[in-house]
DNA sequence: GCTTGTGAATAGGTTCACAGCT
DNA sequence: AGCTGTGAACCTATTCACAAGC
């Protein structure tokens, strides 16, 4: 038995291998905020372990995600920095220009639209729409807020090919559906719902009630080792 | 071989085993997120199957999951709403009080402020600070913007037991050691760093360009099947 | 008959430890 | 001597499949 696990008989495999795991693809764009750091800085090489602590994972994690990429590093040196941020950055997709649409422009999508970390890592914020029309033509940034009734044309004019959705979850699966026919496949979505899509669409979620949630319970076992439960107090 | 995975062999296991696994806990919010929404709906009685659906994970997840609180279903029939989100709620600690200091009044900083699903989640946000004197002393939602300078003294007096950061990555690690030196190990960031906290902290990140990072990765791996890598176009 | 609860099987991820190269 | 690259071991998580109970 042990069969060897290849199972793409037909790529001839002239790239690095493409589908990375998940997990690296994360910590990748982790490396990459460090290099990039590193690289402003005028530093030019880098260790697995200097990495590897600015990323807070282990060394050896750092190793095997980077020789996912094919083997960038030099033993008994390091790393260098230019060629391998280069690298990951090409990995990731990030030579693309990628044009972001924001559905919503509530305190969230406001913020987001603000929020200067887009532009500066090759995200363009590219649209702001919202249903309220106490909103909608209001300047917020750059840009003017569309009515998400014109959410397919705006999409088509614009050119946009990832959508963040920063709506109520009432709302949210509706207008969901409404980008993925109009043909834009990779969205973020705040929206405090799980949405359901095709199997073709990437859709990552960000929650923050979860995250909340998920300190409290870290936080309560940590705190309640067996006694008082609510201490009223004075 | 095949040892007994038993670890603990001094608890009585009186309660329903403390020490959930992290993707489980993950899940229970999602669950419980469902559940109050079929409360509401006067809906009393589901199953995995539809609990599954709803928080798009297999039901067989479901149940391990919810066998971790303890047998709270009934074979053949499902478990009962109102119950099963006391328990949930139970274990995720969420029967406390949590009460929030948001440092960093900037546009994430004050839409997280005025988002109004942490109170309705038991989250009551008590303080909301900046560095900023421009900021300082504005009304934001319900609360008055502090002074971070007045980090320690704020977080006292409001018993502040959980902390927002939602700073530029320049200041967050040294706001995030006055946060954990003043006795708030329980920590949710959106700050673009890796911040680096004792073991007894819990810490956890929100990062917006990583995501969007991840889904460029995704995306591209769809939209080019081998040709055309950086076409330099016109 | 229908749905839970759970061992067993599988898949995925991390850590170890060391050989291989500079 | 130092650091990378990687098989092997280990640990965590998901899925399968079915017996147990209503």
């Amino acid at each position: 038995m042990t069969v060897t696990p290849v199972q793409i008989p037909d790529q001839p495999a002239a790239e690095p291998a493409r589908q990375l795991p998940p997990a690296t693809v994360s910590r990748l764009t982790l490396y990459l905020r460090t290099l990039n750091g590193l690289l402003a800085e005028g530093v030019d090489q880098v260790s697995s372990e200097s990495l590897a602590e600015s990323a807070g994972v282990g060394s050896a994690n750092v190793r095997k995600d980077l020789s996912y990429l094919g083997s960038y590093g030099t033993r008994g040196v390091g790393y260098e920095v230019a060629n391998l941020s280069r690298k990951i950055a090409q990995a990731l997709g990030l030579t693309h220009e990628w044009r972001v649409a924001i559905v919503g422009a509530g305190n969230l999508g406001r913020a987001l639209a603000r929020y200067a970390g887009f532009e500066t890592r090759g995200f363009d914020v590219v649209a702001l729409l919202d249903a309220d029309q106490m909103v909608i033509g209001n300047e917020i940034g750059w840009l003017r807020v569309s009515d998400v009734a014109e959410l397919e044309p705006v999409l088509e004019k614009t050119r946009a090919n990832m959508v963040v959705l920063a709506l109520p979850a009432g709302v949210a699966q509706s207008v969901c559906d409404r980008v993925v026919t109009a043909g834009v496949h990779s969205i973020l979505s705040f929206a405090p719902v799980a949405l359901s899509v095709p199997d073709f669409v990437n859709l990552r979620k960000v929650d923050m009630a979860t995250e909340l949630q998920i300190l409290a319970y870290h936080a309560q076992r940590l705190q309640v080792p067996g006694l008082e439960e609510d201490r009223p107090s004075a």
